[in-house]
DNA sequence: GTTGAGCGTT
């Protein structure tokens, strides 16, 4: 039996509910009394679906978790590529791995890596300390974002969520220049499916020339919004993420300031030149917004926010240094909703 | 050729 903690809440936000400035939420701890991790595959909420809800899943369907990139720390520098992946294939099938680097090839120290399950995952971050290459490295839940590591919106303002009919576009990031159209479209497709029967990809678009992402169209919103809790994707080998696409606000109405889902503004522009190339056709059902009409989420940029879920304090680890605080005090440590 | 906190060339 799972308590069905944060039920109220999210459902309270899923509709749209004002967030305010409650933190109390966000930095509240789960999966902590009974000291078991959430391994029922259901994810955050551990709700567990009622044997007669076939007809209201639609409503709010319980999400699984899913694998996402770990982040790996302190990768020895020597470490090479295939040696990374190996050592993680001791805890399950590695679907995706990855040592970063510069231009020149040296290893930048850290990499990525996901598993096929959430139980692997699990194993992996169950692991205190992981000795590769003899240094040992830590292994973690990515940050979510950038900049505010509290949660907070920069204006405090209230939250106001756009109907949900807007939102049937998602952006993909991080993708390699290799992408094809085709293999976008046969990808979210599929996926697109398993969340909704009769759902399917309308439109693929690729900005040219390459800039690394790609806005995928849907028939539903619903499969929209599922993507993006997934968000981890392996593409041809690349891990890609996967955000809402959302209407960019007209920056001479911020009064009206859209939030998403994630606490993070609607429609908040880069600084300065990026969307809006000159001479491009503005298909945006949007007036005044660039000519896509729809930005990624800020902040969330090609780093897709975690969906909420942590690990119980047997999978969280051991900081690496003094700099680690609490787990609670630790930036994916936060309840998104 | 060295190093050792971090967060993924869009």
């Amino acid at each position: 039996m799972r308590p069905c903690r944060l039920s109220t809440r999210a459902s309270a936000v899923r509709k749209g509910v004002c967030l305010g400035s409650d933190v109390s939420v966000k930095r509240r701890k789960i999966g902590t009394s009974d000291g078991e991790s959430d391994s029922d595959g259901e994810g955050r909420v551990g709700r567990k679906r009622a044997a007669d809800s076939r007809e209201t899943a639609v409503a709010e369907p319980p999400v699984p978790r899913r694998p996402v990139d770990l982040i790996v720390l302190g990768v020895n520098y020597k470490t090479t590529d295939e040696g990374f992946k190996s050592y993680f294939e001791a805890f399950g099938t590695v679907v995706f791995a990855e040592i970063k680097r510069t231009p020149e090839g040296s290893s930048k120290g850290f990499g990525f890596v996901q598993m096929s399950t959430v139980e692997e995952q699990d194993k992996v971050l169950a692991t205190a300390n992981h000795m590769l290459d003899g240094r040992r490295c830590d292994v973690r839940i990515p940050d979510q974002r950038h900049g505010d590591a509290h949660g907070n919106t920069p204006s405090g303002s209230r939250v106001v969520v756009p109907p949900k009919t807007l939102v049937n576009k998602v952006f993909v990031g991080r993708l390699s220049e290799k992408i094809e159209e085709d293999t976008l479209r046969t990808f979210f497709d599929k996926e697109a499916k398993q969340i909704v029967d009769s759902a399917s990809v309308t439109d693929v678009f690729i900005p040219r020339p390459f800039r690394g992402f790609a806005f995928i169209t849907f028939t539903h919103s619903e499969v929209a919004d599922r993507l993006c809790k997934a968000n981890n994707f392996v593409i041809d080998g690349t891990s890609v993420s996967v955000t809402l696409a959302v209407p960019r606000e007209d920056p001479h109405q911020s009064a009206s300031a859209y939030f998403n889902d994630f606490g993070f503004p609607y429609g908040y522009a880069k600084g300065g030149a990026g969307f809006g190339g000159a001479g491009m056709p503005n298909n945006s059902p949007f007036p005044g917004r660039d000519v896509f009409g729809y930005s990624p989420p800020p902040g969330v940029y090609g780093r897709p926010p975690y969906d909420g879920w942590v690990p119980p304090p047997a999978l969280q680890g051991t900081p690496r240094s003094s700099r680690n605080g609490p787990a609670h005090e630790q930036p994916w440590y936060r309840i998104i909703r």
